[in-house]
DNA sequence: AATGAATGAGCCTTCATTCAT
DNA sequence: GATGAATGAAGGCTCATTCAT
């Protein structure tokens, strides 16, 4: 019945607050499988609590509120999309094959990964009407805007090309494709490919 | 108490159907201006119809559904949107003429119409998880495409370039702009006007 | 233009409210296929004018209420019920013939008019909360009983016995049958025949 | 600290559940006095909502739908009816007691409760059209007719006649009678229970 | 005689959130 | 730490009815 030292309390705290963190890590991830499959405005509480087996009250004793899970959400997967980006790119050796390890590591995220990114997209365009969502998506942008520059330096291209502007081209034709695969009308990986390398043969 | 001619009868019927398509257009036009206020998400019925001063059961009395108003207001504006660029590129002469004309039409567009711009952003990312918008969203494209390869044509470039691929970066690089806009950091159109610029330089 | 004679306006007058009359039988059985297929709770105005054919407003114009439009529609079926009945029994001769066509004029109706009986217990059943339904309800039961008090005095029973007491009892048996023939499960004209002949040797 | 054991776990959530039935009885309860009131077609959640003391929100924490809670009072209620039935006839000796007293509790339900059989009735009638209603219509008729069976064996009467048989026509001079006295016309304690009398001595 | 337009009240349902336990 | 209970506001939608034409 002695009183805990404060050192003991310290590790205490610290034990709890990383326990917190995993849980909260493994209840995003089970919220993004509802998230990515129903869109940002389909998606209930009810419906993510139900999935991560939570009963709609402990949801909201790990989180704040709906935006801040959905924030959480989207940015743990996205921060884990660039690092991904970042690791192939560091692999290759030359222009042409960080143009082709680039390449093949978008075409074939378009396509494992499709419900996560139109995710990602719902969330951005949230974001232009609602500011809570901005700091997230500024966050997300900036990492693959870093990728972005790490594969152009990587390439030895044109140093003075904006990361920026590349990101947004590249970004832009991503979308497009992405629509393409979701959509089901037309998904050729070939021809996803073939846009990508054009595109970056003539911006790297 | 003689009967009307069957001519009568047509026009009168014809003069119905006109007067209900202008009332059409009226309620979209204002409904137009909560939805780009508020985005599809956080927009109501009963918003709509007290800014378009109208009953809720006279709005259902135009349309069948809430879907079914967005689509319409967002493909009349998108409409209006791809013919004002198609105008603008046919008086122009000579590649550089149609780059230039072409590039000041968007930058421009991305200030003036910014909240318009971001209703379409934020229903296009509806399609990818609600198929009901996917024919509006497909037709849209379709004519913003058109746009884009009549003015690659203007422009006397390399006809072997595919629009819809051109049309994809186009809409990355304006996307992003756009988000500069809104997001308020940042907006200097002598730098939107200059990428497009660059990116027109290279794939016209 | 001479004013027309006392007596063209009455003829004229006549005329008029024969035609309406017309109408209303004539939107009225139409009104009654809506109703049979969707019950009483179930059937708007709306499905009812465009089954016609008619203008909401041109319903309105005919009928003073949704109500009334279904106490019409109601008893003017079930008079001829009721008038088909008579007949069938006026052509019998003798306590067993009478037995039999009665019966057969019963067990048949279960099955060819299904649909029509179960929105006659559907309004019945309204009545039993709503006072409007009911002078309609009495008077479609008056002439009910009323047919089976000729069955029994053509059959020559027992002339004490109360119409309206063989009423409830066959009406019991019948709705019992139609729900039979309506929930699908179980369908047997033998055993719905064998259930009435029972019932009225024992009661004619 | 230290964790509940498995046990205090089982007896709680069985605590818990019990909880639960007995707040949807309780409810149920005050939802059955509107209803008996103001019928299936006219009765709102809104106002079982405001006669149980609830919110709107939380009548749909216990009940499914409007459907699953209508169901849930009627055969709730008429469980306890048909086994009020049953006991009633448990204690008649013979033939003629078990007429009397089956007799007596038929023509006095009618009258104590004919709000509830109203209602009944008219759920009954509901199920005619929608077959959500149906498994609950037969799961109470199989309960009526195993009393009336019941009912048929305690007299020792001719075991070849078929309970339905009978409870249908039970069911007619029920129906009749209560009708009678919902509509006020005509009430007469003599005259119900003498035709039951009429009825049972000619079926028992 | 007929109808299109418009309405306001009402319906069932869903939701994010709070709180006592 | 976790949860069941409860809520109030809001949402989309339907309806019978009215009225000017």
């Amino acid at each position: 019945m002695t009183a805990p030292t404060s050192d003991k309390l310290l590790r205490s705290a610290a034990r709890k607050s990383r326990k917190r963190e995993e849980k909260k890590a493994q209840i995003a991830r089970s919220a993004q499988l509802v998230l990515q499959e129903l869109g940002y405005a389909n998606t209930s509480l009810r419906d993510i609590a139900s999935r991560a087996g939570l009963s709609l009250g402990s949801l909201h004793y790990y989180f704040e509120d709906r935006t801040a899970l959905i924030i959480y959400c989207v940015t743990s997967y996205k921060r884990r999309f660039s690092e991904q980006l970042q690791e192939a790119i560091a692999g290759a050796n030359g222009r042409g094959a960080v143009i082709e390890v680039f390449t093949e590591a978008l075409a074939s995220s378009i396509v494992t990964d499709a419900s996560t990114h139109r995710l990602w997209y719902d969330i951005r365009g949230q974001a232009l009407f609602d500011p809570a969502f901005r700091p997230a998506v500024t966050d997300v942008e900036r990492m693959l805007i870093d990728s972005t520059e790490s594969a152009m330096k990587q390439a030895g291209g044109d140093q003075s090309v904006d990361g920026a502007f590349v990101y947004a081209l590249i970004d832009g034709l991503f979308r497009y494709h992405l629509q393409g695969v979701i959509t089901g009308n037309a998904y050729m990986k070939d021809r996803i490919q073939q846009d990508f390398k054009a595109l970056l043969d003539g911006v790297f």
